[in-house]
RNA sequence: GGGAAUGUGGUGGAAUGGUAGACACGACGGACUUAAAAUCCGUUGCCUAGUGAUAGGCGUGAGGGUUCAAGUCCCUCCGUUCCCA
């Protein structure tokens, strides 16, 4: 039978799933493997081409480890709180849990088709009790922790109350908000409910009133990656900075340590850095201008500060400015209150401040220094204020040359005349005490005397900042909290998990509380008020890697021996845009939850990959202004027309199919067209992947055509993993071809199958071996695209030599069943084989069958290649030379010019320098 | 503005410092067919000369540099994309 892709492909997913061939056992003889997807948010759209990628790459690794030997952890879930589904249960009444469930459904078929070699019993969702039950219980850890800088990790926050019982909080070296200093007595004495207020300060999950994202349109409070430019990312609505009392997670506390765990793993450069800008570590020093305070991370260069500049919304501006200037200073501060700080930082053409007619002494120097304005300066970092150091800050510089202030060198080097010298080295001048000094030693000194002074002291800014974790939402995880005296205390255990409460609408109340405030008779205890916020979309995401370990486990969010055995995910492949949330509050969860013992691991993903976007190609057609006729692309000059996006899956190779065209939509049903050369041409333009733009590919369609096969492997053979890139379906009939010329070489031409047991020629194992090798080598660097390549030149090969040898057909079916699972299933059967070709083993390369007797030596004359030699592969360089220099070509190109240098390289190339 | 990634034929892309453009798409020509589709075969970076086999030159965003040899390494610049609470 020719290639029947839809039948193979439903046969083997029946099967696989019917055999549970995949599945996973939490002990093996042997060495385990574990590569984890990014689990989906299951939206209404259901998946597009995009979504697998990622997940094709993994599905292949996983088969190939399996070849390789390994136990392999494979799972897929669902992310499956979060706002779409809220949203539409606002709009339709109806729950989210049943538009998600539906969602999930539909992933499920979805994926289930590209043939996944998921292990679905291990299948997690972030929405359900059972699951969320471990969620709840985690928070409630983090409530119960503090962190100890002494030991450097997460303790009970019973030790910590042992140490106030004992001495006070005085000598307790902990990460914490502000708090006075008490002894024991006075920790004794305290009622209950001061007791907890203080608690509250050190616990990792605690209430606080901080500065929020507040969005009164949609009633919640928006995290930072949510708003933009003053507006809710989703709706657009504007977004205010409001102070509310919110749960919040102590992210700070593990600062240093999520910057140092970056260079134990293999995660890409480019990640890394955004998550070390994000934690954004400084050292420097606070100062005193009199009652203004600085932070600097150049001490070095104190004696080179010539004024001082305030953010105009700095809380002392009003204070200090003189009536002469307060004008300009109320002029300045509204102009710059309409700008954002993206803008503030990225203008640095137009330089902008104002005096405020204030000065204040030099520390050191006692000289009395100006104090400025200027919207470079931002509130929110440091303390609002910097010292200017005109000589060796390129802002500073600008502003000063700009207003014509004062500029002294501090450090040697560079030119002042011309700009700023910024380098942090150099001999310190200028400088008193610190003069002769290099600019370390000067700094250390510096920090020493600003301490010694009282001035300000040394230290480590950090820019990273806690986590607001309430949200005013339904749906997500309730957080298990009651409230008595005001005081939040924690649900028992027992009562765990805490169901989210039926409740008639999903907006907020009246009054503006929460939506679970409209839940009736629902109380702690039937007296005690319960936490209205529910937790916000990354709770789940934070720790779900752990819970595929052991997912069906009632007793622990999984047990030691699987946390101990599954141990760090292996390879965990997903998008970039995850660098800075999800990845760095995973990393910060797994590092607590090893601090209380429950873990062995201090970082949660050994090796991470970004797979790059795939973007959008849009197709457009050209409607003639005002009428129904619509013009070829290379003709639409000709014409006064418009532009319209087309839904890309009527055309093929940018040529419209005008019958589908005109059924797509009534007002086209009549439409008349200028044709190219019998054809209508489309433009195309690269975007966004979105409905709106008709440019959707969905993957079903795809299988449908071609099948499974084809998507998998088109999607790897499109380019590197890495890379974004658009869509474009130009492309897959190539691979499509392929498979189908596979499918051949088991079969005869009338399509009988039909394999021969002779043993095969020197050059068919030729051909196999360098797809072995190929594959191997390509698979354990991620370069999935060129191994599609390579078994193409292996099926031309094998079919130009009408191979059909059982042998060579046997082991290039294991080789390929990781890009092409469903196809070599069937021929893997058809050779007789009984089991699933997931139990094989990767065939073993052998050398001796690529080694050459000969090679043909490209020759080339000063770089340039004109012609090649034929010399045995081990030729030595004598010979070669001699054999070179002897062959009349050679000598024809040199036209008798004196032989300056002859490079040999061996296998390589010979180079004639003349 | 800062940071990161990236730039190779008509297109997707390949190339441990060693024959640039593998493989595939598209296009063109041909076979089969009443015809089309499907399938198969051939040509295909650009320029110049030649009926032709072929010969010569130019070529990896631009300009420099290192090297016997640069798409690859270094410097400067330009474009595109992504990230910056």
């Amino acid at each position: 039978m020719d290639y029947q892709f839809r039948k193979i492909e439903q046969d083997w997913q029946r099967y696989w799933a019917e055999k549970k061939v995949f599945k996973a056992e939490n002990n093996s003889e042997k060495p385990k493997y574990y590569v984890l997807d990014m689990f989906p948010y299951p939206s209404g759209a259901g998946l597009h081409v995009g979504h697998p990628l990622g997940y094709i790459a993994t599905d292949i690794f996983s088969r190939y480890k399996r070849l390789k030997g390994f136990n392999v952890l494979h799972p897929m879930g669902y992310d499956s709180f979060g706002l779409p589904a809220e949203q539409y249960a606002i709009q339709t009444g109806q729950h989210p849990a049943i538009t998600t469930a539906d969602n999930v459904a539909r992933y499920r078929v979805q994926l289930d088709r590209i043939g996944f070699s998921y292990d679905w019993d291990r299948e997690v969702m972030t929405s359900d009790p059972a699951y969320y039950k471990w969620t709840q219980w985690i928070f409630k850890e983090l409530f119960n922790s503090w962190y100890n800088n002494d030991a450097n990790k997460a303790e009970d926050i019973k030790t910590l109350v042992a140490m106030f019982e004992k001495a006070g909080n005085a000598k307790v070296n902990a990460n914490q908000h502000e708090q006075e200093i008490f002894t024991a007595d006075e920790w004794k004495g305290y009622s209950e409910e001061k007791q907890q207020n203080i608690l509250l300060n050190y616990r990792l999950a605690y209430l606080a009133d901080s500065w929020v994202n507040w969005c009164p349109a949609l009633g919640t409070v928006l995290a930072n990656d949510e708003v933009k430019d003053g507006f809710s990312e989703r709706g657009g609505y504007p977004v205010e900075q409001k102070l509310m009392r919110q749960w919040s997670m102590r992210i700070t506390a593990y600062a240093e340590r999520l910057l140092t765990g970056l260079d134990t793993i293999d995660w890409p450069d480019a990640v890394k850095e955004m998550q070390r800008n994000w934690i954004g570590k400084s050292k420097g020093s606070s100062l005193s201008f009199e009652n203004i305070e600085v932070f600097t991370t150049r001490p070095d260069t104190v004696f080179g500060v010539s004024f001082l500049v305030l953010a105009p919304e700095h809380e002392l501006v009003d204070q200090i400015t003189t009536a002469d200037c307060k004008e300009a200073v109320e002029a300045y501060k509204k102009a710059s209150a309409i700008k954002t700080e993206r803008d503030r930082m990225s203008d640095v053409k137009t330089i902008t401040g104002v005096f405020t007619g204030a000065y204040v002494k030099h520390p050191f120097t006692n000289e009395d220094i100006p104090v400025w304005i200027g919207d470079y300066v931002l509130a929110s970092y440091g303390t609002g204020a910097v010292m200017a150091v005109p000589a060796h800050d390129t802002r500073d510089y600008a502003f000063a040359k700009h207003f014509k202030l004062p500029i002294m060198q501090v450090v040697e080097g560079g030119d002042i005349s011309i700009e700023a010298y910024d380098a942090k080295e150099g001999i310190v001048i200028n400088s008193d005490f610190l003069n002769g000094l290099d600019v370390k030693e000067a700094m250390q000194k510096m920090i020493e005397e600003i301490e010694k002074r009282n001035l300000g002291k040394g230290k480590i800014n950090y820019r990273l900042r806690d986590a607001v974790f309430g949200r005013q939402r339904y749906w997500g995880e309730p957080i298990p909290v009651y409230y008595k005296n005001g005081m939040p205390y924690l649900v028992d255990d027992a009562n765990l998990p805490l169901e989210l409460p039926a409740v008639d609408k999903f907006l907020p109340t009246e009054s503006g509380e929460p939506p679970l405030a409209r839940a009736s008779d629902w109380k702690y205890e039937n007296q005690y008020e319960y936490e209205l916020t529910t937790m916000p979309g990354w709770a789940g995401s934070s720790w779900y890697f752990l819970r595929y370990m052991d997912p069906k486990n009632a007793n622990e969010f999984a047990s030691k021996e699987a946390l101990d055995y599954w141990n760090q995910v292996d390879l965990y492949i997903g998008g970039s845009e995850h660098a800075t949330g999800h990845l760095l509050y995973s990393r910060f969860w797994n590092k607590f939850l090893k601090d209380k013992g429950y873990l062995t691991f201090e970082e949660p993903f050994k090796k991470l990959i970004n797979q790059g976007m795939i973007q959008g190609r849009s197709n457009f057609v050209y409607r003639i202004t005002g009428t129904n006729k619509f013009v070829s692309y290379d003709l639409r000059k000709e014409h006064p027309n418009t532009a319209l996006h087309v839904d890309v899956n009527i055309v093929t190779n940018d040529v419209l199919d005008i019958e589908k065209f005109k059924v797509s939509n009534p007002e086209y049903a009549n439409a008349e067209f200028i044709l190219s050369d019998g054809k209508y041409l489309c433009s195309a333009e690269v975007e966004k992947m979105s409905k709106s733009k008709f440019n959707v590919v969905n993957p079903d369609d795809i299988i449908e055509r071609y099948g499974a096969d084809t998507l998998r492997m088109y999607e790897m053979f499109l380019g590197p993993l890495e890379q974004s890139k658009p869509w474009n379906t130009n492309g897959i009939e190539g691979v499509f071809k392929f498979l189908r010329k596979f499918w051949k070489l088991f079969h005869n031409d009338a399509f009988e199958f039909m394999v021969s047991d002779e043993q095969a020629t020197k050059e068919e194992y030729k051909a196999l071996h360098k797809i072995i090798k190929k594959v191997e080598d390509d698979v354990e660097r991620f370069s999935f695209n060129t191994s599609v390549s390579s078994f193409m030149i292996c099926v031309n090969e094998l079919t130009d030599l009408k191979c059909n040898k059982r042998e060579i057909l046997r082991d290039l079916c294991i080789v390929l069943s990781p890009y092409a699972p469903h196809i070599t299933e069937e021929c893997w059967k058809l050779l007789g084989e009984k089991e699933s070709i997931t139990f094989a083993s990767y065939p073993a390369f052998k050398e001796e069958y690529l080694v050459e007797s000969e090679f043909a030596y490209p020759v080339s004359f000063n770089g340039k290649t004109k012609l090649n030699i034929l010399m045995p592969i081990d030729v030595s360089e004598e010979d070669a030379k001699a054999t070179v220099l002897a062959n009349a070509d050679v000598q024809k190109q040199m036209e008798g010019k004196e032989l300056r240098k002859f490079i040999f390289v061996k296998g390589k190339i010979v180079n004639i320098v003349c």
